[in-house]
DNA sequence: GACATTCTGCATCGATCGCTACATAAATGG
DNA sequence: CCATTTATGTAGCGATCGATGCAGAATGTC
């Protein structure tokens, strides 16, 4: 999964595959039938496994301000690698996968990334039904410049910004968040 | 040079461009020499072409806060094509080279996105000289904050983002600049 | 018109791509 | 202990990759 995520999906040939796997073509194909339902498995298996480090805290948040917070800047560092030794970036944001014959494909991550944005436009729907944040407040906007500046987070990272950076970024969109908030509060 | 904006490096073969150029391989490698230079040689075709569409304003505003502002709505309106019939996302930033044999490539393709953030910092210094903006302002973590947030946009017009959202995004982005910038002004 | 030079279309190079047939090794069941 | 099934390693499939050699067309010069 790691070469997937670190070179992509036409960058990987199979002998690389075999290779870091340690098994034979024979072997990979049984198991998966193909490089494309192998690249798919293995984002299922990064969706699976990673998505604590960037949604737990956000999920045992209190307020939707500490959830929003802990969402950027837990990105920010696992992005970064500062948690374990895991490639830069995030799979699932820059895995660009040419949609030539590939259409399949393109379309899972194109739901993988839809997803994360559903689950912070839910936690800002519960926000506002629970009157924490303003009626007036564009929900979908806000969602959006959150996942934006995530997905951003997640091309400096792969150019080698460091934690630090990525969290300065992150503290600059909380004060955007604010603006915007308090904003829509008048 | 709009197929490499589109597909990418890798995904795009000789034969792609062959055909979309309507020469041959042989006069394509008399005039380029190989795959590599026509993509650099493209990149910096993209950058002279559209550096105007994302810089023009920014460079005429006469406050540093309109330049910013300028910068971050006319990305999100050439990224998603509204001016003309472009290719969607940044070839810059998107553009991926998998750094395998391709080292000098993708050193080209890093420092044109370090340019664009030198270019952001060095207008942000001039205002901080002039005294536009305050002393204790972390001008880097201004500027990254704003590459990041562009970065951002550029995978989301490449995700079929429109328009309007890519400046909702913007306009929650000013917020964090004023945010951040009065902070400082403290 | 004859010649030299540049350019281009076609065929093809070796390498590698994703993938599979086949033979052998390991495991399982009686 | 043998027969049958399952798993794996190897060799190689057709296709395509980036890149070239070569011969004929186009162009320029006198």
């Amino acid at each position: 999964m790691r070469i997937f995520w670190i070179k992509g999906y036409e960058a990987t040939s199979i002998s690389d595959l075999t290779e870091v796997m340690g098994v034979g073509t024979t072997s990979l194909y049984a198991a998966f039938g193909s490089k494309d339902e192998l690249y798919a498995e293995a984002l299922r298996h990064y969706a699976a496994n990673y998505e604590n480090l960037v949604w737990g805290r956000f999920r045992e948040a209190t307020t939707v301000r500490d959830a929003v917070k802990a969402y950027l800047y837990d990105s920010a560092a696992a992005m970064t690698g500062s948690d374990c030794d895991l490639p830069r970036g995030c799979m699932a944001t820059l895995g660009t996968v040419g949609s030539d014959g590939h259409a399949e494909l393109a379309g899972l991550m194109r739901s993988t990334r839809a997803g994360a944005f559903d689950v912070l436009v839910s936690r800002l729907e519960r926000a506002a039904e629970e009157g924490e944040l303003p009626p007036a407040l564009d929900i979908a906007k806000v969602g959006r410049f959150l996942q934006t500046v995530q997905s951003g987070m997640a091309i400096r990272a792969r150019d080698g910004a460091e934690t630090a950076e990525l969290q300065s970024v992150a503290e600059i969109a909380m004060a955007g968040w604010d603006g915007f908030v308090s904003k829509a509060a008048d």
